[in-house]
DNA sequence: AACATTTCCTACTAATTTACTTGGTAATAA
DNA sequence: TTATTACCAAGTAAATTAGTAGGAAATGTT
């Protein structure tokens, strides 16, 4: 597993498409200007995204990109994963000293760790982040509602 | 939170350290050598390390590294930081169209991720991996044993 | 049919980060 | 005194990241 500023990207990107695709497609050039990336670099991103089949673009004027499927059926590893493809660390393989002997126990509790932090973003969707924003925005309101009230009860 | 080869060769690193230093300080030579990291580099990272106490360094002959504190202490969240220092990703804060609008809620997604990520890693220690670690060692060889049992018993 | 818009594609490049090299100095055990 | 080790700094090669440039292909609009 490997979390660099590209994944973050991808990440950033799909969210803004999750965030904004209700009603139709979203072109490169809005998630460009709203995101601060190169659009240029956004096309090489959502190549790989499309390769894996996380998006669905759309030529033509009024085209653009859909989600490839449900926001709650894209996890955050599958958008890292597309992107950022995953290196093997343990380059033991052929390595003397390393077959079988002890030294490789460091690499194996490397491997474990990497997976579980594998697991733990295959739990989180596109979905879940959205509701949990939405979920934190109204707990703003309702907190703001409270205080606007006991304001005007204390005035 | 970032997750690069950086980081990783610093985990293995101190893992290496926790697993060979129960008797006397090891070397950044050894771990070079065990892990295959050029000792330069390892001087590098080894250097953050010592300046976040998460290792201490014996000088002169028979000299070498501590960990700085117990294995427990020493979360994976811990050395990542160190050497591969938290860098900010939205970089919002200075610019147009991104000050309290809609067009934040994106970066704000990817920053409660971020941290939750980083909590993730905090609750790993070094001491918890070298457990798993022995662990799936025991299970092993515990059903090898029965295996070879059966085939005596199968006879 | 012509045009504008958009994805899609390739090659190149600047900037940054990673990993290593070299050549030291300082501390310390033998 | 010497060997061994951490410690330090400057430079560099390799890889990755991010962006540029210049298109071709599809498609809705006029």
């Amino acid at each position: 597993m490997r979390l660099s500023t590209k994944g973050r990207y991808a990440v950033t990107a799909m969210l803004d498409l999750a965030l904004n695709g209700a009603d139709g497609p979203v072109t490169l050039a809005e998630i460009s200007e709203n995101q601060g990336i190169s659009l240029s670099y956004l096309e090489q991103l959502f190549a790989s995204l499309r390769a894996k089949e996380l998006v669905r673009g759309v030529r033509g004027p009024g085209g653009g990109y859909y989600l490839g499927r449900s926001a709650d059926d894209i996890s955050i590893a599958n958008i890292i994963c597309a992107v950022d493809e995953w290196v093997e660390f343990t380059r033991c393989g052929g390595r003397k000293n390393c077959s079988g002997g002890e030294r490789c126990l460091t690499h194996s509790l490397w491997d474990d760790l990497s997976i579980e932090i594998f697991d733990f973003l295959t739990k989180i969707s596109i979905g879940d982040l959205i509701r949990r924003g939405e979920r934190k925005k109204a707990d703003r309101a309702a907190h703001l509602s409270v205080v606007s009230d006991e304001g005007s009860r204390a005035a």
